[in-house]
DNA sequence: ACAAAATACTACTTAAAGGTAGAATTTAAA
DNA sequence: TTTAAATTCTACCTTTAAGTAGTATTTTGT
């Protein structure tokens, strides 16, 4: 009832750089520091960050990352997707497999509803709404 | 954003158990074919169930597996608690650790809601109400 | 007594996520 | 031109969940 530390570094990755897209660019090194994550296991996930087309990148020195895309257009639902997370699959309760209203699962009446609304969260909240200093550890 | 297999198997054999305890025993053989769980993998499980006293199994020829209190006193979540799901540790979507109403994370004002939705639907739900015949695959 | 059918136990293998290491490449400043 | 600081790339290691295998033990019917 998690989501993966990949996806759940990946959204504090980026709502930290939308949130200081005033200066320049973010660095590993400053990502890796003030969010406290692995700098190895950071650096890999900013490169699938950058192949997803939602992090531009910079090489060389004083290279860095900044957002590929205006913070406001950025939803949680695309992060979590490009890390195969809450696929249709993966939003059911008990992995019976895709269901329709006549064939469901034992839990499926009670899980819809709160389902929907995590849905709706991870569609509906892009990384504008998440800037804040809350990133860190 | 999944329970984990076991996780999801305990519920489905224990729904399943509930639903069928005008019989006497359910077998590990019956549980695993119609249920489509690994028969190994079923019988660890069983294991854990019945070391979590949720199951009372009975040993030798004709032997199986019985409920060892009333479905309608079997929370779901007291099965997650045996696998170590849905502790407050885990119920957190950005996982950055207990965080108070000063201190949270950037997720934490849109995720109280259905977060209190899954726990209420796993406290208040019992094996009573979810048997039905609904956890084949 | 014996055989059959069931659970219990211990150990192993596989798959996936999480994390680490080191060399290669790019860029800009001195 | 050299050096420093940054990203990129490929490969590896570790941990945990998932699944498998084989044997021992228990019970009941014949
Ligand atoms: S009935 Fe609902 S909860 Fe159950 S398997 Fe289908 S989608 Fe998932
Ligand atoms: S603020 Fe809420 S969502 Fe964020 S870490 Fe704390 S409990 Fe979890």
């Amino acid at each position: 009832m998690q989501l993966l530390n990949s996806s759940k570094y990946a959204i504090r990755i980026l709502g930290y750089i939308a949130n200081h897209e005033t200066q320049q660019l973010c660095s590993a090194k400053e990502l890796s520091e003030t969010l406290t994550i692995p700098y190895k296991f950071l650096t890999k996930i900013m490169m699938k960050l950058v192949n997803a087309d939602l992090i531009i990148s910079i090489r060389g020195r004083d290279g860095g990352y900044k957002l590929a895309k205006p913070a406001s257009s950025i939803t949680i639902i695309e992060i979590l997707n490009h890390f195969n997370e809450f696929s249709e699959q993966k939003q059911c309760i008990l992995g019976i497999g895709l269901c329709d209203s006549r064939k469901k699962c034992a839990l499926h009446d009670q899980w819809v509803k709160p389902k929907n609304m995590i849905k709706k969260m991870f569609e509906t909240t892009t990384l504008e709404d998440i800037s804040s200093d809350n990133f860190k550890q």
